[in-house]
DNA sequence: AAAAATGAATAGCGTACGCCATTCATCAAA
DNA sequence: TTTGATGAATGGCGTACGCTATTCATTTTT
């Protein structure tokens, strides 16, 4: 038979055509912590995959911290004269004073309305920060089979719950088998007017 | 040379031998996530590792909290390939993403209720930009009788009232005679969680 | 007898390897 | 001309490979 084709710039599988969008590379990791790792990967290739964590998610943050703006105190003592010698002139850096553990904070843009009882709304911007412990209580962000939620972690007799805050939405049980990836707990909500 | 030794049961490297005191495997991870993998690795190796085992010491009761994965890609590599529009690379300033007149912004801390229904709640930090202009429906804070207070202002046949977003509050008409400056516009709501 | 040396046995470790998936230029068939 | 088949080119993927490190029974030396 003939000979087919001949030189091929250009071809092959390209680079970051994984459900990754990008590279990998092997790691040697401790078995107690593979299972949760291959099921954390699995949740970010999900979400790559179907482009989920796009323009809703904003990364991750923290920038030299040159500027600062003055603090009022929220209550001004009677009869103030002008704005400017009783209050609290302090001086206030966003990124310090809303960022605890810079390296590991990201930000994720709310969708939905099932926290609205916790003050998050739909469009809010949440700050996560995955240094801190998820405890019962706090408003955790889970990958629950590759789709991000924001909910409060509830944890009755040992098993995890996931708690919504408005009665139209069901709590969600954490069992053994639910795809279930806790990322990181929230610290602040900012809500733009 | 005579031969040495012999059947040597027991013999070679017992398992968990390793800095993690317990068996590895290797798994395949984003480039993006390969650096703080690998520092997170780094940390719970010399952190066990510096568990001096006793004999008597049970083996290895390691176990992570299997809530918390404390690691997330901290930037997105630059050059990312063809859908990268929609991943934003780049990191964020809050100072800068919160703030458009840095000059005339300061911040207010919320005492009381009155504004709840528009999620602003009590403790919360407001960003107030003086250089928008207070216009009909927008949340502003004013100095009345010197308190400041926040509400949204409404502006009904020419005339401009204080609105409160609970209802039990009452709303504010601004009439000649009553000592009313506006300080502001609000623009962000900052909510501790 | 005690200590040191030897070599068998086996786990850890990083990565290269084999295989698969994807992409493309070219050619053959329709 | 268009369409599909073919094979070259190349990255993704899991894991087996080659190496090192560790451990122990036995032998040799002191």
């Amino acid at each position: 038979m003939a000979p087919r084709g001949g030189l091929r710039t250009g071809a092959g599988r390209k680079p970051g055509s994984n459900d990754y969008h990008e590279s990998t590379r092997a790691i040697r990791v401790p078995l107690s912590l593979w299972d949760d790792l291959k099921q954390y990967l699995e949740s970010i290739k999900s979400l790559r995959k179907r482009q989920a964590l796009t323009k809703d998610m904003v990364f991750p943050a923290i920038a030299p911290p040159p500027l600062s703006f003055p603090l009022f105190a929220s209550r001004i003592p009677a009869g103030f004269p002008s704005p400017a010698d009783d209050y609290i002139d302090q001086r206030l850096d966003l990124n310090e004073y809303l960022v605890e553990h810079p390296a590991a904070t990201f930000f994720v843009r709310v969708s939905g309305h099932s926290m609205t009882g916790a003050a998050i709304h739909d469009g809010d911007l949440l700050i996560v920060d995955r240094a801190i412990e998820p405890q019962h209580n706090r408003i955790v962000i889970a990958a629950v089979n590759g789709e991000l939620t924001v909910k409060r972690l509830a944890i009755q007799d040992g098993i995890p719950w996931l708690m919504p805050e408005n009665p139209d939405y069901q709590p969600l049980k954490i069992s053994e088998g639910l795809d279930c990836v806790i990322w990181g707990v929230v610290t602040q909500v900012i809500h733009h007017v």
